[in-house]
DNA sequence: CATCAAAGTTTACAAATGTAAATTTAAAGT
DNA sequence: ACTTTAAATTTACATTTGTAAACTTTGATG
């Protein structure tokens, strides 16, 4: 039996500035990564570097040799990445607060129309058969409402 | 002038686990959380009373000395707490994919009915004048479509 | 082909985090 | 008061992250 996908490395958030670079210039070489971070950031030609080589040892980055330049590309998705870090953020929070979270969080974040509508409807798919209320689920036993 | 704020700490992973215990129980013993939190987690006595110090220096917990071990309280509040860290990590994202992930969140979590009718207001409110699509802010300069 | 400059690789080092053993302190019982 | 021992404090150590200097390689150019 082949170990497949070793627990996906997680993306600090240095890295994270890093890949909102490529995702959006992907293929991109790095000189190119290094001028658009820069001009965001105050970091060095060094600490970029160092970035991407750690991205692609993480597996999220593969690159091309091209002349003496590398040019890299995202091995990830994303939208399913962002997904996943927000996903993985709400599983170690307490349940019960979860809707007010949500709640901010829609309130503070630009949404398309169209992402509205669809939104719209999940909740009505959801009100069908949601509960009165949440129960905390922050003791490992009694799930109590806290 | 006075510094109020110092920049809200971050907590931590295990941390995480441990507010959680405190957030429920509050005030609660040294020996409480200990035990709440050994029955969830691999972690010696040592390791949690490690993560209880760190918190309280970081100045999230308080502490009352009571007979021979410590009570703790959290000095921060809970939803409050979760919705910035939520709301910090989203800040890092590329805003065009955000409602794609809040669309997502809102499927794989628990939500009242309650708190569904709350978003379902907002939602109504931002519908009038949400934008057709909302651009890709991962480059410095020029906001481009991605 | 020799040299330079750009790009990549190594090494570095402090802070934060995960995890815990060893040691000290002080409450409680005798 | 003295001992026991639960609880707190110190010390520890590896890994990850933020940040970068130093060094090496290699494509380009004279």
């Amino acid at each position: 039996m082949v170990k497949l996908q070793e627990k996906e490395s997680t993306i600090s958030d240095s890295e994270w500035e890093a890949m909102r670079i490529i995702w959006t210039l992907e293929p991109v070489s790095s000189t190119k990564i290094i001028q658009e971070l820069q001009a965001k950031k105050n970091w060095s030609e060094s600490t970029i570097k160092t970035l991407l080589r750690r991205l692609v040892k993480k597996n999220l980055l593969s690159t091309k040799k091209e002349g003496r330049r590398f040019v890299y590309t995202a091995k990830v998705n994303q939208t399913q990445v962002m997904a996943e870090a927000a996903q993985e953020l709400l599983n170690r929070m307490c349940d019960m607060h979860k809707g007010e979270v949500l709640l901010q969080l829609i309130a503070n974040s630009p949404i398309s129309k169209s992402d509205l509508s669809k939104i719209k409807e999940i909740i009505a798919t959801k009100e069908k058969d949601a509960p009165y209320m949440v129960p905390c689920n922050c003791l490992p036993g009694n799930e109590k409402m806290c």
